[in-house]
DNA sequence: CAACACACTAAACGCGTGTTTAGTGCCGCG
DNA sequence: CGCGGCACTAAACACGCGTTTAGTGTGTTG
């Protein structure tokens, strides 16, 4: 397998990439060039002399942690629920300080941020739309709308419990909360996506009535294209 | 009213308090020292010399956050939803840095985002209780866990949609934001929380026969208590 | 009136930051 | 062998930070 404990066989700046990409995960991204250099076993002069500026040497960790969740996501077979996948994620090990990283920057809100999400809605969407189609879920009146609610919801509910128990602090506790709020998290979830949360529709149809006419709000949809 | 371009009649301690909470608002808790002072058109060392430390003045911004939170949380008459209440504030243009402050807190993380959320659980929950007594919302079979589920992911959902627009930025824009949001997504919410989103139970049916003896979960629940 | 207390400022201190500069040793190529 | 290029380091630079220090004016109090 790849990377376990390897330290030297790597070049230098290899090196460098990967203690930059833990020291964000673990600390956020106003880990010093310092610090990164010194986990790297190198002097904080050649970090900028490969990198040229710390924002630099943060896109290419970036693109990097793009790369290896691309690759990563392939391996674990596309998993849909927005928690699992980061779940998954952070189980192996070895990927733990990526889960951290996407964590640190969805609360940043950087490029990559905005990039892994819309991957999950797109995700969320395309198993939503397969699931539908199996019959094992419904319809809904905007599908995008519904991807995307759900999707950043899920995310958001993560995040929220994350930073919540103490910041991302070790890469290893990751796992942990993520599994703990998947557990107290099935049953309310479980029981809303069966049964619902109302008794009744007025609140839906009232609102149905009310924006009739009108455009019913962003996300390019397609009105109702089925009534069934 | 309080406070309408009111600069010169309050004590300078107060003013930096004010300028602070703006900056910390605006910013992130990186906001300098100097920046605050210069907003309150002050010395750096006064504001030392006023609050001993940066972190006692965070403090002493948290506390006053909390308190307007409450009394403004009583002018709005307790709204349970935890977007609306967020979003009631931000629109009150005097009122905009708090929820921006709010806002910061939850990603940064703080004392006062947790004292925050639990009030905001606690809010959901009652607002529940009530909804479930007047008929409008179903029992659940671990209400605390549904009250806690539904008030993290509807925060989570909001955080994660303002700080993928650009950061907390201006504050007059917060409250665009919050609008915007409740808009697209009013109706996935109301679908699934009236129809639901699994056509049958199988998952959830699957679920409770697996943890059947089994403790739940977390939050101290009641097991189930009805059974109707 | 003298004396103390207090709000306040200007300037500096010490530190950590990202980055630059000058220099050293090694490695491959002609 | 000689020499250019490259990875790399040690030291320093400039800067912004939170905080400290010394001092000034002002209002209150004995």
């Amino acid at each position: 397998m790849r990377s376990a404990g390897a330290d030297q066989d790597l070049t230098a700046a290899a090196r460098i990439r990967d203690a930059a990409i833990r020291r964000f995960a673990t600390q956020g991204f106003t880990a010093s060039v310092r610090q990164i250099a010194a986990d790297a076993e190198v002097s904080p002069g050649l970090v900028i002399h490969h990198f040229g500026t710390k924002d630099r040497l943060r896109e290419v960790c970036d693109a990097h942690v793009s790369d290896q969740i691309r690759v990563a996501k392939t391996e674990v077979l596309t998993a849909a629920d927005p928690g699992m996948f980061l779940s998954a994620l952070a189980a192996v090990t070895d990927y733990a300080p990526l889960a951290g990283y996407v964590v640190r920057s969805l609360v940043a809100g950087g490029d990559l941020a905005a990039r892994f999400i819309e991957h999950m809605v797109d995700d969320v969407r395309t198993y939503l739309q397969e699931a539908e189609a199996a019959g094992t879920v419904r319809p809904s009146r905007d599908p995008e709308a519904r991807a995307r609610y759900l999707a950043l919801q899920g995310l958001g509910l993560l995040l929220m419990q994350i930073n919540l128990s103490g910041g991302v602090e070790k890469a290893t506790d990751l796992a942990a909360v993520l599994t703990a709020v998947t557990a107290w998290t099935t049953l309310p979830a479980l029981e809303i996506f069966t049964e619902g949360l109302l008794t009744d529709n007025t609140l839906l149809s009232g609102y149905l009535a009310h924006v009739g006419g009108n455009t019913p709000a962003r996300t390019p949809s397609s009105d109702q294209e089925e009534q069934r």
